[in-house]
DNA sequence: GTGGTCTAGACCACC
DNA sequence: GTGGTCTAGACCACT
């Protein structure tokens, strides 16, 4: 588990550490059943007040990734078997994917350049999954 | 200028705003020199207060969008011609690309999909673009 | 934190927080890390609203001088590693280096009478960061 | 009479107008007695309200740069025999040298490189007013 | 009429 | 408690 706040990323740290666990997941990092640190164990190393971690962990529970248990520490839950529908993809992922090429225009990069800069993100994720 | 504030959108208003701005300057409605309607009018046609829509402007100053001169009415300036540092891209896209691809992941897509809809999405812009 | 508005300086009350807090981070005073006071404190002390704050604070933010986070104070930014572009720098101080020399001619100063200004500034500059 | 409104450059049009006419004197492009455009030509050549050149003239008589009598165009005025006063001196220069040292360092510039700006630009401006 | 600054007060999200 | 957003209304400087 290793989390970090990084203090030049300006989103609320409750944000980044569930983005940072949802990853480590991605990545193979954290298997479906293992167990995460403990509220008070996570805030301590990350010197975050527990409430912070505790809403981190409320939100991953929201979304599926991590069952919360009373008394029990929270668990990676089993992946997701059936895939969202074409509307929720195309809800939750293509306002993202639009923004994200008008971000990149903005840059002053091309949409060929945008697809490179796409495919070498997609293959390091491919990589990194397989030597798990 | 169609500019609509999504009620079911969380995100601020005023960064409703910046991203719709950028986007016509991206699929070329709007034009190196155009100018914007002023930020009453702006704010009367949207239902949201002047400052709103000041406070959307000066966010696109900041990001090299559009001119402001006081007495005068904001110009989209024109498209910056070298593009971004390396570093720069890496720092402001390398990122939210991360968190797409953790986001379709566990949305339950493979990365196979996930390059389709990119490259569906690349594909569109570019025909847009090329209408104009 | 020393910070005072000065009634006859005819610039905005938030560019003048903005320039005092950036001399103090010069100077030494202020250290990455440290925290700066509230919006609320701060424009409490100073009398005026704590939206004139915030604006000074953001301005801070836009340029990489301090970190605002939901939630928790502003920081002081750890100082920039690597300087800017030769041409950052040619267009934020070249134009201002070329009014001030053109003010001091309008003055009747030389431009040898110049270079003793701007020698002893410089030398008082350095004598106080080198004694914090 | 080359005067050139730059639309980046977000400082008022007077104020860019009567920077410039200010470093043409210093230059010695424009010499004391010098006539200068109508109100009406220099604001069809630069394509601004006659309202704002004559602002920029006002601000220039103001200053002592130029006289303007009704009917006739505007001159530029004898320079200033006598240097304005140390406090003077001081108030309008001492401020402007400290920001932009302060700007400096802030741009990750070191003193010594700032020293290095300065007496190059100081040598441009000498030998720009040697060679007319 | 245009943007720019300031005040005032509200409510929200985060820590 | 903190900063972030939004409204509302005032006044100013510039075009």
């Amino acid at each position: 588990m290793l989390i970090a706040i990084d203090e030049n990323d300006e989103r609320p740290m409750y944000v980044q550490i569930v983005n940072q666990i949802k990853e480590q997941v991605q990545s193979g990092d954290l298997k479906p059943g293992d167990a995460l640190p403990s509220v008070r164990e996570l805030g301590e190393s990350l010197g975050v007040n527990l409430h912070t971690v505790h809403s981190a962990y409320k939100k991953l529970r929201e979304q599926g990734v991590v069952t919360l248990r009373l008394g029990q520490r929270a668990k990676i839950a089993k992946l997701r078997q059936n895939p969202a529908s074409k509307e929720e993809i195309e809800t939750v992922l293509g306002t993202r994917l639009k923004e994200l090429t008008t971000e990149a225009f903005h840059l002053g990069i091309s949409l060929d350049e945008m697809r490179g800069l796409f495919e070498d993100h997609l293959e390091a994720t491919q990589h990194k999954g397989a030597k798990k």
